[in-house]
RNA sequence: GCGCCCGUAGCUCAGGGGAUAGAGUAGCACACUCCGAAUGUGAAGGCCGUGAGUUCGAAUCUCACCGGGCGCACCA
């Protein structure tokens, strides 16, 4: 399809001296009011050099690309260069191309095949996966969707929490108030009952601490009956997420947590040492970032342990070597924000040149009305709550309106798993927010909802109008049928998708996208209000049905980059 | 105290140098004998936190201040 931007770059650039082409197509804008024009070249910086007034700079260039054919009217508002293009053919193109390559429309190759690693998720082994979660879970998956749409090969990491000394603590626990039933019944809720009960008798009993530290050094040591006792908890554990990940359609490429890169850790040590990196401080060995601007990196704990920041450094050197990676992508709570500018300045003094290339995406914090969430306290919410009250106040609404589906549990499940994910993808990532459940349970206005909703409507009007559809996909359009101002509207939201994807993917933003869909659904409603579709004319109907059938294409090819489902019927 | 992030309509948020600052929501007024009303239309609602600066032009960039969040050594 024609990039028009690039297109009319080069047609101005042909009347504009002293700028280049980049530069010309940098100021190419799309005016916020339609009613400007689709397209529409400032005037302002071509006053210094061309010692003109812009309006005047304006007018002229006006005057000699407005014979262009892909023009259909060319206009001189003040300083600006407004363009008109030739709606039919633009019309056509725009349904002609999203037709042909029906699900792989909205799709690129600028990636070119590389490979991008997606970190994202990396709950904690036996603590709640919770409402808090959703965050990296979601937008994590969402920038795997999209970084696939842009032709790049996406390894999908779950980097559990599944090492350190509160499994000591964990197993401690369970050997003397532990139950074999209770764990395989409830996983998570027992096993977090096992490690807070710890909390409360070390204050009386303060031996526990060493046994604790005791089992986890052998565990480290791979002693057997503690690594299996390890290895049980971990399972049981995943099966619960997976529970979660299965609903929400999540799936990863990898597992590897915490404890994969235990034994990968005295390397970097080493490394750290070789580069005199190093210094003892308080008894404990540090890397001083000052220069940077930066607080001092722990590296070891004055009694030799090793930290989590030696573990990300041996993870990424890990990941390097294994899958070479073009970007490797963290999309982890900004309260980390140092934690990652800390290893990837300490990578960078290794030496290594695609320090760079490793990326945290960071998002604001979510807490619950009466304060920041608390495991201890019982002040949180589980995600799995969370989507099944949605799932279950969306089967009532479909019981309410008499919907007619197939099947009311798997719509139900679709339109209510949606709106919590539209929801999460809505605004801006870096936003903290107030869970509240009279906001993720409410579906009216810009909602996921309201863009599946307009997905079903479309689908009945091409059930309706029957073997018309083919025609409409395979026959030559009249596109003159469809260029009234919605229809216009419509077809150049459907067109911009390939670059919102990419535009959301370069910014690691799924609310961008997100808020695309909901422009393509509020225009698809508008045209659908203003315009009668199934008319009597066949021709004006089969243009009209194309258009239907793009928008529909394009609503459901970008709902899947962000992980939902397209119902036909609602 | 130092560092990072956020402050736009009553509320939730888009817009991140360019034309008259946009949505949703709440409240108000409309539109279903008509392809799905989980919809659409209209009116109303704003010193874009404050003050300086840069610029032909600032909600947008810089600095200071105010308000809020997060982080700052043996957790992850």
């Amino acid at each position: 399809m024609v990039n028009f931007k690039e297109e009319i770059a080069k047609i101005i650039s042909e009347h504009v001296e002293g700028l280049t082409l980049a530069e010309v197509e940098n100021i190419v804008e799309v005016p916020q009011d339609t009613k400007m024009g689709d397209y529409a070249f400032p005037c302002f910086r071509l006053a210094k050099v061309l010692r003109k007034a812009p309006p005047m700079i304006a007018a002229e260039i006006a005057e000699k690309i407005s014979g262009n054919p892909m023009f259909e009217k060319v206009e001189q508002v003040n300083a600006y260069v407004n363009m008109f293009i030739s709606k039919k053919e633009f019309v056509k193109d725009v349904v002609d191309e999203v037709l042909a390559k029906g699900e792989e429309y909205g799709k690129t190759d600028v990636g070119g095949g590389k490979t991008v690693i997606v970190e994202f998720s990396s709950p904690n082994i036996a603590k709640p996966f919770h409402i808090g979660h959703i965050r990296s879970t979601v937008i994590g998956n969402s920038i795997n969707k999209i970084y696939s749409a842009m032709g790049y090969n996406v390894v999908r990491i779950n980097h559990l929490g599944d090492y350190g000394t509160q499994f000591g603590k964990m197993i401690c626990a369970y050997r003397h108030w532990g139950n074999k039933e209770d764990v395989i019944n409830e996983p998570i809720k027992t096993l977090l009952s096992y490690y807070t009960r710890f909390h409360v008798e070390v204050e009386e009993h303060p031996e526990l601490d060493d046994e604790a530290r005791e089992i986890f050094a052998k565990l480290e040591r791979g002693e057997k009956e503690e690594v299996e006792l390890w290895q049980w908890f971990r399972d049981e554990s995943l099966k619960e997420f997976n529970r979660v990940y299965k609903m929400l359609g999540i799936e990863f490429d990898s597992y590897a947590g915490e404890s994969f890169y235990s034994d990968k850790m005295p390397r970097i040590v080493e490394m750290l040492e070789e580069k005199g990196l190093l210094e003892e401080s308080n008894g404990a060995q540090i890397v001083d970032l000052e220069p940077y601007g930066l607080t001092p990196a722990l590296i070891k704990k004055s009694d030799g342990s090793s930290l989590y920041i030696t573990r990300d450094i041996a993870a990424a050197v890990y990941r390097k070597e294994h899958y070479d990676f073009y970007k490797n992508i963290y999309v982890v709570a900004s309260q980390q924000n140092l934690h990652f500018q800390q290893w990837i300045k300490i990578i960078e003094l290794l030496g290594f040149d695609w320090a760079k290339d490793n990326i945290h995406v960071p998002f604001g914090l979510v807490s619950l009305e009466d304060g920041t969430m608390s495991t201890r306290h019982g002040r949180v919410v589980f995600l799995e709550d969370v989507l099944n009250r949605a799932v279950d106040q969306t089967r009532e609404i479909i019981k309410e309106k008499g919907v007619n589906t197939d099947n009311v549990d798997e719509t139900a499940k679709q339109v209510g798993i949606g709106a919590v994910i539209f929801q999460e993808l809505s605004n801006n990532r870096i936003k903290d927010y107030v869970f509240s459940w009279d906001k993720v349970l409410d579906f009216n206005g810009e909602t996921g909802p309201y863009v599946q909703y307009t997905y079903a409507r479309a689908a009945s009007i091409l059930r309706n109008a029957g073997e018309d559809v083919c025609k409409a996909a395979e026959g030559e359009i009249s596109p003159e049928y469809i260029t009234g101002e919605s229809a216009y509207e419509l077809a150049k939201l459907i067109y911009a998708l390939p670059q919102v994807i990419c535009d959301a993917g370069e910014r690691y933003e799924p609310s961008v996208l997100t808020r695309h869909i909901v422009d393509m659904a509020q225009s698809f409603n508008r045209f659908y209000h203003d315009e009668h579709i199934l008319v009597d004319d066949e021709e004006e109907k089969a243009a009209k049905l194309a258009l239907v059938k793009a928008a529909k294409t394009a609503i459901k090819n970008g709902l899947s980059l962000l992980g939902m489902e397209a119902p036909e019927r609602m």
